[in-house]
RNA sequence: GGGCCCGUAGUCUAGCUUGGAUUAGGAUGCGACGUUCGGGUCGUCGUGAUCCCGGGUUCAAAUCCCGGCGGGCCCA
């Protein structure tokens, strides 16, 4: 049996606030400042096996994590035109302290170039101590006027995973990108989310940086969601700052950066692509807690008894063998309440255990994405759990890719590119290179560029605005 | 950037147009007791609202007017 989708797809803004409200995931909406919401226990141990997850793959990968201030003066901020007029229109500031108004203006960080980079200047002098990663995982903030939503749209990302590299050549900064987008697909592969890389057009670039590539996925409801960013950086930010390294060769040059980050968008997107119209269906690899045992009391108490303690002894199986799980001993809710509960908490798989079971040495288990049960001797019951999260991930995985690429189409005219948004998801069409072209693109179809692939595409189609002939693809959507 | 809608217990909502007696009603949640328990059991009792904030009109404001704050939607 399959759980319908129909809220999931159809209602998703409402579904999609419900649920992490009443999953007691994130509470949005009632911390009396715009646009900030408050993690919940259950909320904040899905971001820490996120963010546990990231660590290990840059930790992994040579990546060093520090901790910069959160508050960067104004002059530093400024050091870098572009990038502050980028941002200026959404920069939270701290003008005082205490009654007195400061002399120097603080920001609360939008991101990190500047101040990272301004240490990096009194750190690293030469190309021996190159290349150098750092991330650090933090709050940033942006002032947000408008449609402000929850995980999606904050005024405070409160997991900003940001990584910052430098490096002595063009060239080694364009490899480190690589290497950034290689360990996003792998981020994303873990988690079991889809998502398409493209290089964002030049109108559409980070503040300050040479590339833009970005991740985006698309959600239930078929807008298309940024998910990650790798930026090239070149040398934009070592020459506003004038700092220079010593090279290989004797020279005193520029060196050149990268960043790349991940928000909690993240979150969102794991707990929106494998719903239903019952809740979410966390990922075993991100769910707090992996098997939930529900015992269905007997007609009598001397049977219940029993029942209750084959379940405690199921639990600490469970639990010695590194399972995740909890048993719900709950005794005013009726088991079919607690279906619901656990299915809405996303719990990938439930155990549940009656008469039937106690008197058998078995348990019945039943997958959170399919509703389909089994039931095993209690021997074997380990091997399957674990095989079965492992089922659960793949199959959800699966579930999602198919989604996601039934929602990638190809158009060549106006008219049914922008049919083809109105259903939802990602259009690619054919495209000469000009911005110009890719501007007027966004006016005729009434869609968003996303950008191109970042290997351009051999196709023998003409541009879908100026006819001529197309050098690549250009993707479209409606964005969040 | 332009336009529109909304704000009543923790949550959802009735009442607002036509101001006054509905004790601001209900559902859900929460607590207690009992009853149930292989897909939201039922009943009784209890709990819970500065009617977003400030000002104005009025004998009288949840209700009308103005401002603010907050939430949402559409267009660009």
């Amino acid at each position: 049996m399959q759980i319908p989708r129909e809220k999931w797809s159809h209602n998703f803004g409402e579904w999609f606030d419900k649920v992490i409200f009443e999953a007691e995931i994130y509470d949005y909406g009632r911390y009396p400042v715009k646009g900030m919401g408050v993690w919940m226990p259950y909320g904040f141990k899905i971001r820490e096996k996120a963010l546990s997850l990231i660590r290990n793959l840059l930790n992994g990968t040579g990546h060093e994590e520090v901790l910069f201030p959160m508050l960067i003066p104004e002059d530093l901020l400024q050091k870098e035109t572009e990038h502050i007029e980028g941002f200026e229109n959404e920069v939270f500031w701290v003008t005082k302290g205490g009654l007195q108004q400061l002399d120097v203006k603080l920001a609360l960080r939008p991101t990190s170039e500047v101040a990272i980079t301004y240490m990096e200047s009194l750190w690293i002098k030469s190309y021996r101590q190159l290349p150098k990663k750092y991330y650090q995982i933090v709050s940033i903030f942006r002032y947000e006027t408008k449609s402000t939503r929850p995980l999606i749209r904050v005024r405070e990302v409160s997991t900003f995973k940001e990584a910052h590299t430098i490096h002595e050549t063009y060239e080694d900064a364009d490899n480190q990108v690589k290497e950034a987008i290689s360990i996003y697909k792998k981020f994303f592969d873990e988690l079991g989310i889809p998502y398409i890389i493209s290089e964002r057009p030049s109108w559409d670039r980070f503040a300050g940086a040479l590339h833009t590539y970005a991740f985006d996925t698309i959600m239930p409801d078929g807008r298309v969601l940024q998910i990650g960013t790798v930026h090239h950086l070149g040398q934009h930010f070592t020459k506003a700052f004038d700092y220079k390294i010593q090279k290989a060769d004797g020279n005193l040059d520029y060196p050149h950066q990268t960043s790349y980050g991940i928000s909690d968008r993240v979150i969102a997107v794991l707990v929106s692509i494998n719903g239903d119209d019952h809740g979410p269906i966390l990922t075993p690899l991100v769910a707090p807690i992996q098997v939930v045992v529900i015992p269905i009391p007997a007609k009598n108490e001397n049977d219940t008894t029993k029942i209750m303690s084959y379940a405690k002894e199921i639990t600490q199986i469970l639990n010695e063998n590194n399972i995740s799980v909890y048993l719900d001993e709950e005794k005013d809710k009726t088991p079919g309440e607690k279906f619901y509960y656990w299915e809405l908490k996303g719990v990938p798989l439930r155990i549940e255990l009656g008469m039937r079971e106690t008197n058998g040495g078995s348990v019945t288990i039943k997958r959170r994405d399919d509703l389909t049960s089994k039931v095993v001797i209690k021997e074997k019951m380990v091997d399957e759990v674990k095989g079965l999260l492992n089922e659960v991930r793949r199959s959800v995985r699966d579930r999602a890719w198919i989604f996601f690429n039934q929602k990638v189409k190809f158009s060549t005219d106006p008219d049914s590119a922008k049919k083809s948004l109105e259903e939802g998801g990602i259009v690619e069409v054919p495209w000469c290179g000009e911005d110009s072209c890719g501007l007027k693109v966004e006016e005729i179809t009434g869609g968003k560029v996303l950008g191109y692939p970042i290997e351009s595409k051999e196709i023998n189609e003409s541009c879908i605005v100026c006819k001529k002939p197309a050098k690549t693809t250009l993707r479209i959507a409606k964005t969040y």
